[in-house]
Order: structure tokens, then C-alpha cells, then sequence
DNA sequence: CTGAAAGCGCTTACAG
DNA sequence: CTGAAAGCGCTTACAG
């Protein structure tokens, strides 16, 4: 009747040594002898024993957990699908790195003025990965001082315990706006997304840089906002194309937005790319199947996921390995053209 | 010096009463005096005590964790957006509901025939909702007899620990090509999803049972597997296009595939709607902002994910309450037109 | 209705 | 290098 989980006290037994022994080996103390310590690795494997996380993070500090913080805001848009991409990339190879991964949304755990820190202590984290933080986010001073370790999507925070993972967005821009401007487009375009994003502030340095290296003015009633929505997009096309019938290219800071923008010049009677060229930023799977296929910045968000993961992990465990960054990649298909 | 952590001991203490008492209260068993009991309450909220989630697991036999299981084919294909909306809205529910969400995965949980019922012991989980489940998966035959709490999206198994939810499929797609059929189109060809889902077999039926009502007799000629991906429908579009050169209208088991198609429709010189109308399946995001805009049968991912959430905790607590199915809706856009 | 005590499965000083 | 023992914060029979 004895309940068949197995637990150390069985592998102590059989092993021949004391509890306290074999947890020793499992967490791969150094103070072992070399043969008990095959010893009870072999019992180990013969029982098929598996340490119980909970009653480990209850008699450690540790708990094994990592928080993924998405940000749903609350059934207003729908997310982007490279979130989705990123949450599976990290929670593979955390799983991997012996980690368990927790989901948490902003709606439902970062209500009203909650602290991380509370975060941390009730959902038992040693760590957590943070995307979609904006700078206007209640949570966001509280970063610069907070003891836990965290790792930063797109966003950069001067802290020992934090770390931040992404694109070079700076670069990314770049490559789009550049694209265009190979292509013999002078007048071009640019809808940017949330202006409270930090991204959206290093889009517009590429978009800048560009034009500067290659010796192009910038003119800022070419640059709109449009909160990374497609109805958003659409408008700043209408408004682009008041402003400036002789536009030629646009340069939208997501693919959703450059769908939207699509939308909106084909309904104006404009045909993508013959009389305006677009290009998007991220990639996602659509942009390679809509019409015309879309030419945009790739963002390897499963990379971005799966590195997130070990650069937390490491963080947990004590080692800061700096700011990772993942190279974008310029991916010309159909919607542009030279001129 | 002393750790800030309070816990059931200062309760205990600061209320007067023994730690059972204090237990008992918060898990609101019955036996327990009204004035103690209210007591014991106003000391929690005052000194802002909360359980200990990972203690209370440990030694009883509950853990309020729940699994989200998503397949994600190791990368070869990209993941439906729908499931990201799915597994916020879960994750949301759940977590009303006092419990926790643990993502799941079938690349690095389910590898090499591991049951699921190992799953639930290493992971220590009350509940689990499968999304994505083939019949060709190895569990499959496990889910028959499983003795733990499962909810699964889409497919039906007739256990009583095993709940399902998901959109009426047949509707749906009885729905998508109804239209088609009262605007006027007569050959209709069907793009259907991965053979070796359940869903797939669901929306071939939607398909049969329209023709059948409408008296228009179904030539299986016009019937094409494509697996869910672009590509494949891309590939059924061109044979569909051999077979039948007066086909006037295709259905697609997603909107992905309807991307897919319509691309291969441009391709091939015919325009959509104008020549050949075109429906999707899930109403994605994107459905809306693509040119043309997609006409699709839209599936409610997040009320999905909510309901599932609900059905999952309602199924751990000893209540089984069948089957939930979502309508369906179709949503008339702008690529298919009267013929 | 309430309390004392054992126990959940592990880790971690402390001796030796 | 190893063992005995206390303890992590809770729940749950068992008495009363």
C-alpha cells in the first residue's frame, strides 16, 4: 500500500548512505567521495528517481522558477505573434537548464501599482523575463534598484541584476531605410510604433543614421506614430500621402503595421510595389505569404527566447554576461522596389 | 534579523489561536467558529499574510499548478497566433481561480514516448489542457484511461477526467461554405488541414453536410489536404486550378492557408474575389488588414482559453461539466463576392 | 470547535 | 568525506 513515489530516503537506503549524502550528490557537491558518488548515481538511475522541486524550493531559497512577463493589455489589441515564438524558445531551453517557467500577465499579476518585488515573492521566482515593458509602466522605475534578477526584452536598464536581450534595433532601421535609399528612393516614409516604446526610439535612430550616412535630409513631417497598430497605420498613410503626394517609399516599424499601411494605398488607388514601395520590421510568418510577400527586418525571436533563458539562468546563478544582442537581417521580397 | 516572511506562525500568534485553527480558516473548512474565524481573517489581512503556495503543495496532495501543453513541432513550422490568445486567456482565468500556469511543451516535455501521466508527477500538476493533440500522437491512447484532470482543445474522448472545448467545426465550416453556396458558387474547392487532426475531419463533414443541405452533390476532386501550412495550400491551389479550370471559389481550413492561396492565386494571373473568392478559418489578426481583406470563420481564442481554464479547475475540483463548444461566426469581408 | 504533533521531501549547518 | 538532526511552511488525522 506504500505510496510508490520514490523519494531520497529510498535511494539513501538502497545506496547504502545517509540523506543528507546522496542530496549532496544530486546538487554536485564537490566534498564527495568519487565512488559513492557513482554509487548513488547508478541507484538513481535504476530507481528512475526524480528530486521533488517542491519540497527542494521549500527547504532551500531556491525555487527553479522563472516568470515570463507578457504584456496582454487587457484584450485591446491582439499580440504580437512573435511573443508566442519567443515564450516556446525560452521555456525550452530554461526547461533544459533544469528551470521551470510561470506565466504571468500583466492584467492578471502586475494590477494597480504591484510591485515586482511582491511579484517575485509570491509567484516564488528566482528570475524573471520581462517583454513589452514600456517606459511608461508603473513598474519600470522600480527596475533600476531592484535585487532580483531580470531579463530585459528591448529595453536596456543600468543594473547589475538586470540583463537585456534584442534585436539591434538601431541596426535594423537601418538596414530597411538604407534598402530603400539603394533603391533610389529619396522621399521615404516612416510610421513608427508606440512613441512610449523603447524600440520606437531606436527605430528612429536608424531611420536618422541612414539618412545621414547617405547624405539624405530628413524631413520630420515624413515621420508618423502609429502604436504598432494596423487601423493606426492606416490613418498615418492617409496622412503621409496628404502631406506628400511625391512619397515613394514607407518604412513601418512592424509587419502588422505594414499590412495596414498595404491596405491603405491599395484603397487609395496606389499599387505596392509600382508606385510605393513598403518594408516592415519583425518578420512574422505572414510576411511571406500576403501579397505582394513582404520585404522586412527579420527578428529571430525564437533565438531572442532561447537566449533570454540562458542569460537569466546565468543571472540567477549568480554570473552577469552583459547585454546580449541578436543581429536583424534584411529580408527583400515583393513590396519593394528600386526606382 | 529576522526573516520579513510571515508566515502561518505569526498568524497563529498575533490571532490568539493554534496554527491548525489558522489553516483551517483560510481553507474555510466548515468546523471552525464564526467569531475565531473572523478574527483570524482581519490579523491575515492586516499583517498582508499569504499562504505559501510551494509549503501548501508539499504536504497536501494538491498543488494548484496547472499545465498548458502547446505543440510546437520543434520549429518547423510557425505557431497559430490563435494560441497565444488562447493561452493568455487560460493563463488569466486560471490565475483568478488561485492557480498557476505551467507552460508546457511537446519538444522538450513530451520527447520519446514519456506518458503523460509521468508529466503530471514530475511537473506536479493538478490539471492539464492539451492544444494541438493528433490522433497520431503518442499519447493519444493514454488519454482514454488517464486518471488525472485533462481538458482538450478540439478533440473528443469519452473519459470522465477528460473534458473538451473548442469551436463547433462542422458549423464552421458549414457556415463558410454555406456562403459560398448562396452567393451563387456552385464548384468549391476545400483546402483541409493536416490529415491526422481531429478538427480536419470535423470541417470535411461542415463541408459535406452545406452541399448536402443545399443539394449541390460534392465531387471529391475538389477536396485537398494542405497541413496547415502556406506552402501546401499554395501547392492544392495549383492542382485544384489543373483539375478545374471553372472552380469559383475555395474554402481554407485557416487563414494562413487562405494567405497561402490567395498569394498562389495572384500568381497564377487570377484576382480574388473577382475571379475566385476565397475563405479562411480562425480570424487571425491579420485577417483583417491583408488585401483583400479576408472573409473567415472566426474562432474566439481568448473565450476559448478562458473557458478551458474554468472547465480544467471545475474538472480538479471533482466536477465534470462535459463538453463546452463555442460558436463559430462567420465574418464576411472582402474575398469572396456574389457570383 | 480547537490544539498538539507528525509528516510532506528535501537542504543545510554542525559535528565528527 | 559522511551522518544525525533541525527546519522550510504548511496540512491533516487524532484527541479532546
Amino acid at each position: 500500500m506504500k505510496d510508490k513515489t520514490i523519494t531520497i530516503k529510498d535511494v539513501a537506503k538502497i545506496a547504502g548512505v545517509s540523506v543528507s549524502t546522496v542530496s549532496r550528490a544530486l546538487n554536485n557537491y564537490s566534498d564527495i567521495n568519487q565512488e559513492t558518488k557513482e554509487k548513488i548515481f547508478s541507484v538513481v538511475k535504476e530507481l528512475g528517481y526524480k528530486p521533488n522541486n517542491i519540497a527542494r524550493s521549500l527547504s532551500s531559497s531556491r525555487t527553479f522558477r522563472l516568470g515570463m512577463l507578457v504584456e496582454d493589455n487587457e484584450g485591446t489589441g491582439r499580440l504580437n505573434p512573435l511573443v508566442l515564438e519567443m515564450i516556446i524558445g525560452f521555456k525550452n531551453t530554461s526547461s533544459k537548464l533544469g528551470y521551470e517557467t510561470v506565466l504571468l500577465s500583466t492584467t492578471s499579476d502586475i494590477q494597480r501599482n504591484e510591485k515586482l518585488q511582491k511579484i517575485f515573492k509570491e509567484k516564488q521566482l528566482d528570475g524573471m523575463f520581462i517583454m513589452g515593458l514600456k517606459m511608461t509602466d508603473q513598474y519600470y522605475d522600480e527596475l533600476s534598484n531592484i535585487d532580483k534578477p531580470c531579463v530585459l526584452l528591448d529595453v536596456n536598464i543600468n543594473n547589475p541584476n538586470v540583463a537585456c536581450i534584442g534585436v539591434d534595433n538601431v541596426r535594423g532601421s537601418f538596414l530597411a531605410v538604407e534598402h530603400l535609399i539603394k533603391s533610389g528612393h529619396k522621399k521615404i516614409g516612416f510610421i513608427n510604433g508606440h512613441k512610449d516604446a523603447y524600440v520606437s526610439y531606436e527605430r528612429l535612430d536608424g531611420y536618422f543614421l541612414a539618412h545621414s550616412r547617405y547624405k539624405l535630409p530628413v524631413d520630420n513631417s515624413l515621420i508618423e506614430n502609429a502604436d504598432f497598430t494596423d487601423e493606426g497605420a492606416q490613418e498615418a498613410v492617409k496622412r503621409l500621402l496628404q502631406r506628400h503626394k511625391d512619397i515613394t517609399a514607407i518604412f513601418c516599424a512592424s509587419d502588422l503595421m505594414a499590412t495596414g499601411a498595404i491596405y491603405s494605398l491599395t484603397n487609395c488607388g496606389y499599387s505596392v510595389p509600382e508606385d510605393i514601395s513598403v518594408v516592415g520590421f519583425d518578420d512574422i510568418h505572414l510576411a511571406e505569404c500576403i501579397v505582394p510577400r513582404l520585404t522586412t527586418i527579420r527578428q529571430d525571436a525564437k533565438k531572442i527566447g532561447t537566449s533570454a533563458a540562458s542569460l537569466l539562468v546565468n543571472l540567477v546563478q549568480g554570473q552577469h554576461m552583459g547585454r546580449i544582442v541578436i543581429e536583424p537581417e534584411l529580408i527583400v521580397r515583393e513590396s519593394t522596389k528600386r526606382i
